[in-house]
DNA sequence: AATGGAAGCAACCGCGGATCT
DNA sequence: CAGATCCGCGGTTGCTTCCAT
């Protein structure tokens, strides 16, 4: 205690606790499109007041867009039990073998159910053999979101089916959604982020980047782009790195922060608005940003909850 | 219908290892 | 080569929601 390294940041004035949708936009914009090579300078110059760290975590284990939510299928618990077995307590190991899954997650899950569900099994291993299933023998488990049926190959946009077919578990994963008070709040924002953001290629290459991807993760990753929605995203790194350098704290977050304080009514916007920059450079910046992100045009969910006079809020601001 | 406890999950903290200067 | 810095990991905490009484 009181050694090691100092602390990432000196914390002062700094946000601590639950992320505002106003925050995740900012980071996920700013990751689009400068990525984030270094997380500590990341907050500074995506005008977010957060530590790195906190940046760090909230993008892996909430904003990435390769994220899989959702219940753990039968496969995912089994394979999260048996890396358990053998390597321990070493979530992020265990994740690199579970694509979309997160250390954080893992081993929430772990602590939550399959710990229990492992003790279970190792109590009775002997009336297991009558189960006649190494795998799965742990029926009388109650586990009622992981059918069989849920099979692994189903790489869920998370909620995609937010609406819907996710919930056909019902249970307590219901990842999109993770504050209750940020349902209304960002309920347009997070639909987008997670579903128009997973097939980006730009973010999944700069994930995807790293050697280890020797894992059976990585390919899983790319093949949870659908064929459709990976088409637009092929080719658009060099197009991310041909846009021009832009001004984050004046520029992108004004517009986002101005949209919020539209929407919502928000007074408490701490972004700075740049009156030099006029609706012409908010036109541009929302266009690229759009189409980079591959949200060129509106979505329904949007309109249906954007007031019309406030449409480019989420319109153009919907990740 | 209200209340208390349990469970789930996001986020924080501190440390170790890797990398940089 | 040594010190400084950064990143990532694992453990833990605190808040929120769910469920039983």
């Amino acid at each position: 205690m009181g050694r090691g390294r100092a602390p990432c940041c000196a914390k002062v004035g700094l946000n601590r606790g639950s992320w505002t949708p106003q925050e995740d936009v900012r980071l996920v914009a700013y990751i689009q499109k400068h990525g984030h090579s270094n997380w500590r300078a990341l907050p500074r110059q995506a005008g977010l007041l957060r530590c790195g760290k906190s940046c760090r975590l909230r993008w892996i284990n909430y904003l990435r867009p390769d994220l899989r939510r959702g219940n753990f299928t039968a496969d995912e618990e089994e394979t999260v039990i048996r890396l358990h077995a053998s390597l321990g307590n070493k979530w992020s190991k265990i994740a690199a073998c579970l694509p979309g899954r997160t250390d954080n997650e893992i081993k929430n899950v772990w602590n939550t159910h399959l710990k229990k569900k492992a003790s279970q099994r190792e109590q009775k291993p002997a009336s297991d053999k009558n189960n006649g299933e190494a795998g799965n023998g742990d029926s009388d488990a109650p586990v009622p979101s992981l059918s069989s049926a849920s099979s692994s190959t189903t790489i869920t946009t998370s909620n995609g089916s937010s609406g819907g077919s996710d919930t056909e578990t019902g249970e307590q994963y219901d990842t999109v959604t993770n504050k209750p008070e940020m349902i209304d709040v960002l309920s347009p924002l997070d639909l987008d982020l997670d579903l128009e953001l997973e097939p980006d290629m730009d973010i999944l290459d700069m994930l995807v980047d790293a050697p280890e991807e020797a894992c059976p993760a990585a390919p899983m990753l790319t093949s949870s782009c659908s064929s459709s929605s990976l088409t637009p995203c092929i080719g658009r790194v060099e197009e991310l790195l041909e846009l021009p350098e832009i001004d984050m704290d004046t520029d992108i977050w004004s517009i986002i922060d101005d949209d919020f304080a539209r929407l919502h009514g928000d007074a408490t916007v701490p972004c700075t608005t740049n009156a030099s920059q006029g609706e012409e450079g908010k036109e541009w910046w929302l266009e690229d940003l759009e189409k980079e992100l591959g949200l060129w045009g509106p979505t329904e969910e949007s309109q249906a909850q954007v007031d019309p006079h406030d449409q480019i809020g989420y319109d153009k601001v919907s990740l």
